[in-house]
DNA sequence: AACCAGGTACCTA
DNA sequence: TAGGTACATGGT
């Protein structure tokens, strides 16, 4: 069987990140069990079945499915764990700066080694964009389940499924009925499967968001598209594409956090939101997903 | 039983 | 430009 080893930078804390990762009983496109990571990916249209497991400061890769790849598949395959995991961050400067701020500071302290869990395919961090507008979290994860076992592909392991988000392809050429048969809205699934024509005819494409210099050429381009608003645009930029200062300032979820940690009697208002976010500028988004866990963590 | 969920597009004035 | 509303459904 094949075994990767991946090195993890100084800063990086596995049973963090796995608990952010376990969040979610309902999630469908990874499973863990007894601290090992189980997910079907395709690479260069090859099916893999892997576990990650953590072992003295390295990630253990094992393709599970009996496959041998190439070198080249070997280091795609490296590329999106590193990806997933967001390694390429140097933690020490968020820390250093967020240290500085009083919301921050303990939540560093608390989620030492915490990565930003990134969603490398770009249309299912699109889809879960659309997915996640305005319903809770719950809901949110039966609508992906349902998405993903009815039109992604499956692998079956030792009598375990696991699935592989579904492609544009497929996607853009189901029809909204079917969707709302899944509970999806009307809107979610014309803007879905409208997403899915679009990056299928290569008018939108990550590469083509990851080339441009400038946040908000990234978000004027998203936002562009029907379905995808502020919130969406940040929220794809963060875990997508790797902006290091996006911030959804009209999520609910980050909202409601800021309100418990610093003991409003309301929600913050836009203002605020903005006021706030001058204290972690530069590492928004890492400072955002932090302040999401912030709820979780336990006294 | 209302009201809120990791919002957005669309309508009116 | 600003303000109001529908949207599907689950949790509290």
């Amino acid at each position: 069987m094949e075994e990767i080893r991946i090195e993890c930078p100084d800063i990086f804390d596995y049973e963090q990140c796995l608990a952010y990762l376990k969040r979610d009983e309902n999630e469908v496109l990874f499973d863990i069990v007894d601290d090992k990571i189980y997910r079907a990916i395709k690479i260069d249209d090859i099916k893999l079945l892997l576990s990650i497991s953590y072992e003295r400061h390295y990630l253990i890769v094992e393709i599970l499915n009996d496959i041998s790849i190439s070198p080249e598949n070997t280091e795609r395959l490296v590329n999106f764990i590193e990806e997933w995991f967001d390694f390429s961050a140097d933690l020490s400067l968020f820390y250093q700066y967020g240290r500085k701020n009083e919301i921050l500071e303990p939540l560093i302290n608390e989620l030492y080694g915490l990565r930003l869990i990134r969603i490398p395919d770009f249309f299912e961090a699109i889809s879960w964009g659309i997915i996640g507008q305005q319903i809770n979290l719950t809901f949110a994860y039966q609508l992906k389940k349902r998405l993903v076992e009815s039109y992604g592909e499956k692998m079956t392991f030792e009598n375990k499924s696991y699935y592989i988000h579904p492609t544009v392809d497929v996607i853009s050429k189901i029809t909204v009925k079917e969707l709302m048969d899944l509970k999806f809205s009307r809107r979610k699934a014309e803007y879905l499967i409208d997403v899915a024509k679009i990056i299928h005819s290569q008018m939108l494409t990550k590469d083509m968001l990851l080339n441009m210099e400038d946040k908000v050429e990234i978000e004027k381009t998203l936002v562009n598209i029907r379905g995808i608003g502020p919130w969406a645009a940040h929220y794809v930029m963060m875990r997508s594409i790797g902006v290091k200062n996006a911030f959804p300032i009209g999520d609910v979820g980050l909202q409601n956090a800021l309100k418990a940690i610093l003991n409003l009697e309301q929600k913050p208002s836009k203002e605020q939101m903005i006021a706030l976010n001058k204290g972690w500028e530069m590492w928004s988004s890492y400072a955002t997903f932090y302040i999401w866990r912030a709820p979780y963590i336990k006294k």
